[in-house]
DNA sequence: CGGGTTCGTGTATAATGAACACTAACCAAA
DNA sequence: TTTGGTTAGTGTTCATTATACACGAACCCG
């Protein structure tokens, strides 16, 4: 079955940069491409949207089929459209960035014959299309984005130490942290709830580990307080 | 002539959301629409995007062929694909919104049949499509930017006082700004060239002229100071 | 039980933000 | 020319927030 239309149509695509956090670096996952063109480089999970999808759906949807990753922080990034980042045809892709729980998400199953891999961020291969412009982007992005919005803890396992939660904004700035002042702002927004559980086989003294407590943080919207790190 | 892909293809659009500062409040320019659907209906300028055109040109074509406008301050916003957001057919679009001076841009000639016409922000009439969606999604944008980014001049003449430039920030903030203080900070910034100008034509005392001083902008930003209001 | 490692905590000082009111300049109208 | 109306322009004080900084406690392991 063919489509005909009275105009010449781009393409539309969707891309996807997914973060995340591992003990030493901030981390993304690549695909390796099977088909020309960039056969064999590393890409961007992504493919196109189809016509009874939204945007969303699409990412979701190519991040299932290449990476296996399923429920995970998703937003758009921007949407490039140059006229020959793609050598075959004009292709416009909306990128967007994904945040995940490494420690939840170990598996990572290609549905298809590609490879999938977890690079770090300053150690990347040079990518197909623009997608190192891309990913320089949602790097941005992302630092920007975690100063005014706690979407960090979706790197974090559920439960996590305070020591891990600065480990994290250290990595994503890529500058260091005054610790007790860190744990001071941190602490005095009132959005995380301390439990009684602790770090297990470390060797050293166990950290009390604490939860983001979304309820906390809307009631926090409301009264116009605002998240800053 | 026809085009015929393989795969039903959305059709990809561009909308812009255009504010302009008058004396009283923030204005949106808008179009009527003079074919279906929403025939009669107001609009977002905007149009189809041509198979060799960037995105950031097809923005700029439909701006200059639907209002005249032409180097305008144009940035992209996000990208809509709500699957029924056309009752024609799939469309997507690529939202972006622009900043002009209304003083400099005074000419409003919409080059076809169609009526273009600016409507106070507060005083919009009801949209085509998910107009409206996008034009909240502009203005916090517009609201969030101005706060760290000097993109506010753009709205404003190219010589302007003080006392505009905190009308300017307390009308896009909505909320009032103190005057002291205001001038303290802006000024501090070093970004604004005191003018051996002044106001003319006013029934008061006439306030000096400032301008944007976008070099010193840069050796600011190189410093890693942070602009911010 | 000693060594190694991370956890957890408070205070003092500097910088920034917020609140606040009056005189100066200019025009217009009497 | 005087008076009234309107906006321009200017500093200080106090409260809040940001920054810099060091050591004992807890725990594991050998």
């Amino acid at each position: 079955m063919t489509f005909e239309y009275s105009h010449a149509r781009p393409a539309l695509t969707v891309d996807c940069v997914v973060f995340g956090l591992d003990q030493r670096k901030l981390q993304v996952l690549l695909i390796q491409r099977d088909l020309p063109p960039f056969r064999g480089d590393w890409a961007l999970p992504g493919g196109f949207v189809q016509i009874d999808e939204t945007l969303e759906s699409a990412a979701r949807r190519e991040l299932r089929e290449e990476t296996g990753l399923e429920q995970v922080y998703l937003e758009q990034l921007s949407t490039y459209g140059a006229v020959d980042r793609d050598p075959r045809e004009r292709v416009v892709t909306v990128a967007w960035y994904a945040l995940v729980r490494m420690s939840d998400h170990r598996v990572m199953a290609a549905t298809d014959a590609r490879d999938a891999a977890w690079y770090g961020i300053d150690d990347l291969p040079s990518l197909a299309f623009d997608h190192d412009l891309i990913l320089q982007a949602a790097q941005k992005r992302l630092q920007n984005k975690v100063q005014y919005q706690p979407i960090g803890f979706e790197l974090l396992p559920k439960k996590f130490s305070l020591s891990q939660l600065q480990f994290l904004y250290e990595t994503i700035l890529d500058r260091e942290l005054d610790k007790r002042n860190f744990r001071k702002k941190i602490l005095s927004l009132g959005v995380l709830q301390e439990l009684d559980e602790y770090e297990t086989n470390v060797a050293h003294r166990a950290a009390r580990l604490y939860r983001f407590d979304r309820r906390q943080y809307q009631r926090m919207l409301k009264q116009g307080v605002h998240f800053e790190i």
